[in-house]
RNA sequence: GGGCCCGUAGCAUAGCCCGGUGGUGCGCCCGGCUGAUAACCGGGAGGUCAUGUGUUCGAAUCACAUCGGGCCCA
């Protein structure tokens, strides 16, 4: 054991634990240690390597280190490498940044292997970058040997589980409508659109209805452009619709409008006049056919027959009509599918329109609408604009468009049962996250288009045939190999676009050129991470994951693509328990954002308060699954919550190390076996803060097992400040100063040294550092290196001792009562009182009391302290009359009566009317009976009695000065004054002095220079000590002297270090 | 527009499942302690429990609605 610095100073002591575990390799060791017990195989959720971590990123791995440092406790053989997300498109767009590029067309100039190259270089960095950060945190996570997407063998795992896929009927190519973004020019996932408000224009248009002039089907849209890929109009079935015949400008048209929208249309409209010529429903309009307004400027247009159909989805909105273009839309294409309408898409990959687009030609589609708008001339019937909710590519931000393309897509759709089944035999924390939250959007589930146009990523193992048009799906490189007859010397684009298959017919097959949606990489992780498929062994024991966390964002995200996977290639959920977290957001609760300047980064909290100090916060700040509100202020606090850890633990050293103490251990390795043989006989607060320890590991454990890491620490914290630093610490200080050989001093030790490693063991988890760094100085020769091989401690019952810490409740209620009732009364610690009395309202206060009287003595610094059941003879009780029950009951003479009460004798009327009785006030003809709810009693204390309330009684301290209590609190005030002159000389502890008081009251002075002198001589460790009345003797020559004020009565103290004894 | 979560003193939170006098920490004011000391401790002030309606003898707690925030979806 060591002294160690005097307050905490965590950066330090951070570095030379991080320091150590390097040095030692103590991960490595803690592994090993564990290598035979029960397996717990978690899977890391990959980050994608950006390069830099945030907040969430960093309570993410947080939560993920804590429990799993728990479950290494507990003996477990925990299998926690981490992962990275490394392909996709955020890196191709900041690769294309770099390097000035704006569209694919830059790409392949450019050259794609190159591209590529970057790329890779660009995720192995970040990758590198952000393994550094999370060590910083302390993660405990295989960094050394990360899972990595763009590895060779994770990608073999994504290509088998395609294949498995296929081999399951599962994946299938279609024409259909997707998210694309027009930048990055490829479809995106649903996963991959973000929403938020955009303004576009919102236009009511006339469609000439066929062969009848002058009539016209009113649609309306927000989306322009999407008039050229017209096919249809929608109607709902049931609704009825109105044939007007409307007039504008002296015009009349006929338009057909939904019976319920047909005044709010033609008021958009601006037409002064109309009438309701007849009706149709839905289903009789079916069937009418129509032309585009735009048949003239777009030739494809002329080319299609336009007709009504019905749709459910059609909503009495706008006009009750909606416009259907198959190729740019969900539900169109749907639609279009169901009545065997043309699904046209004159739009190119970058959002251009095509040649078929005619005037529209090589237009950017969000730059067609005010042509378009223009080219409609008067079929336009309004035109406005609206701000809604618009989707967007979630990494360039480019709005997206719907388009109609052939892809690639896993069938997800017809797995949902399967996939709902699965969720529910998942332990979800909380509940709800599996219940309500997830289940709702597997409900939702569409089939999963997983072929992105793009570069950087896995690439699609299937290979189509030129000729024959047969496709193959490859699931391993060695399969691949075999195939073409050519290493593979790298599995990703360009160079796999350059193996051929041969195919049966005698043609050639060539891959197609897709690449996976970058979600299907992290997918398989579970598998990918056991090195699977090249090697089986390891998923045979150890699959599906035990657990996994991450943030509510991934329900949609990995919780899904993960389930989705899995479920299409074993059948089943890779995890067996999920913890959702929340958000890290800023103190107003608002999303940290580099626009809003509210972004607290996890390194500048690091620098200025520690790891340990950030790991706690996040920890306790909220429960896991509630979003987490940053504030600087609770950070700090927490720094404090540290602070007083460390001095507990500071506290005691100096006087372990001068007593040469050594724990009681067996075989060199401590243990728990001095505390545990003699529990029962170990002073009170002994066996308190044992069996407070021992209940603070039990609750610990009951919350780390239900995922409650709030509840866990903030038990933690407030064992430290509550039961260790405020209570137990101040109990056993004087212990701790006793001189040479001294049974309760010792016993004080072992039971600090005790609680100090319970309370390392269990802390461990949630401060690794601190934990680390208390534990290297406290542990002895034989024990494990690190605090972090120590097994974990449940609380044993034995050691618990339930009566006694409610006892203990009851002192420390006590306690602050008789404080309270001190400052009532003005009198301060120092100073001793004569006698605190409770009178407490049940028979446990007073066992209470008087079991754990020394301990009350102690710390109300009183001669007596004593608990009476019911009353104390000493408090009188004054009666006060209620005027509002008075008035009804004596009425004019209430206030004779109220003069009656005021003079009675209050202790009489209280115990009549507590018994139940009335009470007879006068005499005579001037008889009254005063019953309860008449008065109130208030309590008369006696001079010098102060009063408080605590639990279960009242506390009543008598701080009336008596000369014996007067000599000894200025004894104690002058003690307190030498010691800290004593501080000013910085003289050590155990130094001795030479010292004289000059008291000039002669009462004062008698009284301490007759009763206190020695005691006061032994308290300052003085080999001489007068006092003396009146001027201080000349000739005493002091090192230092001091005038002082001692409650009015002045006093000058001096002294000097004595020469050596 | 839909799903889920959240809203409690200046700030951060407990309590809510299972209704019965709203606790705690920080900050603020006052005090104590002085061999953990540029530390530590006590006391006090401070609350329309987001709003409204309902159920109930009684609602922070249950129900419904509204408003605000977050995540996800259409």
């Amino acid at each position: 054991m060591k002294e160690v610095s005097s307050s905490y100073q965590a950066l330090e002591i951070e570095d030379s634990v991080q320091q150590y575990w390097k040095e030692e390799n103590t991960y490595e060791k803690v592994k090993e240690l564990h290598r035979d017990g029960d397996d717990f195989f978690f899977v890391d959720g990959p980050p994608y390597t950006t390069g830099h971590i945030h907040l969430g990123t960093a309570w993410n791995k947080i939560i993920k280190d804590c429990l799993l440092r728990y479950h290494r406790l507990c003996g477990k053989n925990v299998i926690a490498r981490a992962g990275y997300d490394m392909h996709g498109l955020p890196i191709e767009v900041r690769v294309e940044q770099m390097l000035g590029f704006s569209s694919k067309k830059d790409i392949e100039r450019f050259g794609i292997g190159p591209f590529i190259e970057r790329c890779r270089t660009f995720a192995a960095t970040n990758k590198d970058i952000m393994s550094e950060q999370f060590k910083r945190l302390g993660v405990w996570l295989d960094f050394d040997d990360p899972y990595q997407t763009m590895h060779p063998g994770y990608i073999e795992a994504a290509w088998w589980t395609l294949k498995r896929a296929d081999e399951e009927g599962m994946l299938e190519r279609g024409f259909r409508v997707v998210n694309w973004c027009p930048r990055c020019a490829t479809a995106i996932a649903d996963a991959e659109v973000e929403y938020w408000d955009e303004r576009d224009p919102s236009i009511f248009v006339k469609f000439p209805v066929e062969g009848v002039d002058g009539e016209y089907l009113v649609i309306w849209t927000t989306t322009p452009w999407t008039l050229p890929a017209n096919v249809a109009v929608a109607v709902h079935p049931d609704f009825l619709y109105a044939r007007v015949e409307a007039v504008r400008d002296g015009k009349k048209e006929v338009l057909w409008i939904a019976e319920d929208l047909v005044e709010s249309v033609l008021r958009k409209g601006r037409y002064q006049d109309f009438s309701i010529t007849g009706k149709r429903s839905g289903k009789e309009m079916c069937g009418m056919t129509f032309h585009s307004p735009l048949r003239e400027q777009v030739p494809l247009q002329k080319e299609i027959s336009h007709r009504v159909v019905t749709a459910d989805f059609v909503t009495m909105e706008n006009t009750g009509m909606v416009h259907i273009a198959p190729g740019h839309g969900w539900d169109d294409y749907l639609l279009g599918c169901r009545e065997n309408l043309p699904i046209i898409c004159p739009v190119d990959i970058q959002g251009h329109f095509t040649g078929e687009a005619g005037m529209l030609s090589s237009l950017f589609v969000k730059d067609a609408d005010p042509v378009v708008l223009q080219e409609l001339g008067h079929h336009l019937l309004a035109s406005d604009q609206v701000v809604h909710r618009y989707g967007h590519c979630w990494r360039c931000k480019t709005p997206i468009i719907y388009r109609a393309t052939s892809q690639w897509f896993l069938k997800a759709s017809l797995l949902k049962e399967r996939m709902l089944e699965e969720v529910k035999k998942v332990t979800w924390y909380p509940e709800w996250a599996g219940s309500a939250r997830f289940y709702d959007w597997i409900k939702e589930a569409r089939d999963w288009c997983i072929s992105r146009q793009r570069y950087w990523g896995i690439p699609i193992p299937i290979w189509t045939c030129s000729s024959c048009g047969k496709h193959r799906v490859i699931g391993t490189i060695r399969e691949l190999e075999e195939a073409s007859g050519v290493p593979v010397q790298d599995p990703h684009r360009p160079w796999v676009d350059q193996l051929t298959i041969p195919c049966s017919c005698g043609g050639s097959m060539l891959r197609v050129e897709d690449i996976f949606d970058v979600w299907f990489d992290s997918a398989v992780a579970s598998w990918a991470t056991l090195g699977f498929p090249a090697r089986a062994d390891a998923l045979e024991s150890l699959w599906p994951a035990d657990f996994i966390t991450e943030g509510q964002d991934q329900t949609r995200g990995w919780f899904y693509s993960q389930l989705g996977a899995s479920t299409i290639a074993f059948g089943r959920a890779p995890y067996r328990s999920v913890l959702m977290h929340g958000f890290a957001l800023d103190a107003e609760g608002r999303k940290m954002s580099k626009s809003l300047g509210n972004v607290v980064t996890p390194e500048e909290v690091i620098k200025s308060q520690g790891v340990d100090v950030l790991r706690l916060y996040v920890l306790s700040q909220s429960a896991p699954w509630d979003d987490l509100r940053f504030n600087w202020d609770g950070v700090k606090n927490m720094h404090r919550a540290m602070n007083i850890l460390w001095n507990v633990y500071r506290f005691p050293l100096p006087y372990m190390i001068l007593d040469g103490f050594s724990p009681r251990s067996g075989d060199g390795t401590w243990n728990d076996e001095f505390i545990r043989g003699r529990f029962s006989s170990l002073s009170p607060e002994d066996r308190w803060i044992v069996s407070r320890v021992n209940t603070l590991a039990l609750q610990v454990t009951g919350d780390l097992s239900e995922c409650q890491l709030h509840r866990a620490s903030r038990a933690i914290i407030g064992f430290i400040l509550e039961d260790l630093s405020r209570w137990y610490v101040q109990l056993v200080r004087e212990r701790m100063w006793l001189e040479g050989e001294a049974p309760e001093k010792t016993q004080a030790y072992e039971t600090l040294y005790y609680t100090l490693r319970t309370l390392l063991t269990v802390a461990s988890p949630f401060i690794p550092h601190i934990t680390e760094a208390m534990y290297r100085n406290l542990q002895i020769p034989g024990d494990p290196e690190s605090v972090h091989m120590l097994q974990w401690c449940t609380g044993d019952p034995v050691l618990r001792d339930e009566n006694l810490e409610s006892a203990m409740d009851t002192v420390r209620s006590f306690d602050e009562a008789q404080a309270n009732a001190r400052q009532a009364g003005k009198r301060k610690l120092r100073w001793p009182v004569r006698e605190c009395v409770v009178v407490a309202e049940t028979p446990n206060v007073v066992e209470a009391i008087s079991s754990l009287n020394h301990i009350c003595r102690d710390r109300a610094n009183a001669r007596v302290v004593r608990a009476v059941c019911g009353t104390w003879e000493r408090i009188g009780w004054r009666a006060e009359p209620v005027m509002k029950a008075l008035g009804p009951a004596f009425g004019k003479k209430a206030p004779l009566v109220k003069d009656l009460i005021l003079n009675a004798d209050g202790n009489a009327m209280k115990s009549a009317l507590d018994a139940g009785e009335t009470f007879i006030l006068g005499q005579g003809e001037g008889c009254f009976e005063i019953s309860p709810g008449q008065v109130t009693f208030a309590q008369q204390l006696p001079e010098g009695v102060f009063s408080a309330p605590m639990q279960g009684g009242i506390v009543y301290v008598d701080v009336a000065l008596t000369p014996d209590l007067e000599a000894e609190g200025y004894a104690r005030e002058i003690i307190r004054r030498f010691q800290e002159m004593r501080r000013q000389m910085d003289l050590k502890v155990e130094d001795f002095i030479t010292a004289d008081a000059c008291i000039k009251d002669p009462r004062v002075c008698k009284a301490v220079e007759e009763s206190w002198r020695e005691g006061i001589m032994e308290e300052i460790r003085a080999v001489s000590f007068e006092v003396h009345g009146g001027e201080c003797p000349a000739g005493t020559h002091h090192a230092v002297e001091k005038e002082w004020d001692v409650e009015g009565i002045a006093m000058t103290l001096s002294l000097s270090r004595a020469s050596q004894q």
